[in-house]
DNA sequence: CCCTTTTCACCTAGGTGGTAAGAT
DNA sequence: ATCTTACCACCTAGGTGAAAAGGG
């Protein structure tokens, strides 16, 4: 029989297998994927401004004010539910490539075309939600905003934001990974974690908009681009 | 003898009783101490900005675009050592009056003069880092910032201020807490904390600055007041 | 008179896409 | 030709003390 920590039927720890995440923004993801999401990525970690060949007499770099790397819009947000409220949890974020294509935009069809195998896959890094480690209780408090994400094109990147190929496909996934406090916890781990994908969240990297209903409807939806909306305002 | 747990001489926990802070920003913060600190304290979190009688149409109130309630400055920073750096801890703040006398400035003679006895005290609030629980390490890596605390004199704020009377004397207290894996925890609450006082932090509470020096000090070495600055640029 | 509240211009800090130049 | 980078004006968001108005 199961000792200890009750298992699910799904062979999963009780503590995160009646777990559910709601994506917020849900239409305006789908808006978005209707003409095909596209997320910018810069390079530009604080490495990047380093003077080429040194300057002398300035101590270290002129940092920048701040880091150009690019979150995502619509941010990835979730309502969580089914969490214990008293128990550990991390929630996290990565992003596999959805396939191993590279591609290109074709100006003349308004289209993606694809353009050749996939470039080496970045190293793939995983975004920890900064509140993490938090009770369940404050998780399912109110939305889960990950808006400290910040994407990067850079292979060197030193800051930990998430590496992606420009002009590939990707599927954002969330974990929420229960923190056991077992001594042997290692011997859990595939247990403990519940994972989620969002279909309508997959984008492709690119470091400037092709599409231009993208760029109508990133200047349309984020508050950050006001200043190049036209007219007429809707409340 | 001591089973469990240690403890050490004073009583304490081996977890926090080797615990250390050291103030950052002293030397500013002795400059302002010997002109006599003046925090501003405000009304105003988000209930004072109600309509005084409700306006028809209008669903909600109108939140302000920000709290207007005021940090400290300077901010309380320290740098800790001498925690367990795989152990668990809370940090917090707390404000006690320095007297139980009510005071007003005497311009003519640029000084504090007693004015009567303290006003009922506030209620007793305690500010949480943001950060907190979190490991030793975590916590000596680098410098803690307290700079999201913020004072009011709203004695019914419900955003978890820290009240405090204006005209009043306080001395900020800061706490290392060491967060107690045992089931019979509370036992040893008293055991599993330490608490830090620095004479150089204490300020009187004011609705508007008193002390023209103080003003000038505040414009000086706050970011933030760089608009009121006069010519001559200090690098 | 003393103290508090409100509103304001002016900052810091940082998130937008546009644009032109650069790279391949 | 295609893709990337650097810099910019223009936003959001919010932390300053000044000044005027308000209240006892």
């Amino acid at each position: 029989g199961w000792a200890g920590e009750g298992l699910g039927a799904s062979g999963k720890n009780q503590r995160v297998c009646h777990a559910a995440a709601r994506l917020e923004m849900g239409s305006l993801w789908k808006e978005f994927n209707r003409l095909g999401t596209e997320m910018i990525v810069t390079k530009a970690g604080r490495w990047e401004q380093e003077w080429p060949g040194g300057l002398p007499g300035l101590g270290g770099n002129p940092l920048p004010s701040h880091s150009l790397c690019r979150r995502m819009f619509p941010t990835f947000q979730v309502k969580l539910s089914g969490l214990d409220p008293s128990a550990d949890y991390v929630l996290l974020m990565d992003f596999i490539p959805l396939d191993d294509k590279r591609y290109r935009y074709a100006f003349h069809s308004s289209s993606w075309l694809a353009a050749g195998r996939a470039e080496p896959a970045a190293p793939g890094r995983v975004h920890f939600h900064p509140d993490s480690p938090a009770k369940g209780a404050q998780w399912m408090r109110q939305i889960v905003s990950f808006d400290k994400l910040k994407l990067t094109n850079n292979l060197l990147d030193d800051n930990g934001h998430i590496i992606l190929n420009s002009m590939h496909r990707y599927q954002p996934r969330f974990h929420v990974v229960f923190v056991d406090p077992r001594r042997d916890s290692e011997r859990f781990a595939h247990q403990n974690f519940k994972s989620f994908s969002f279909p309508e969240t997959q984008f492709m990297a690119v470091t400037a908009y092709q599409n231009h209903r993208i760029t109508q409807l990133k200047i349309a939806s984020n508050p950050f681009a006001k200043g190049f909306r036209d007219g007429d305002p809707e409340p």
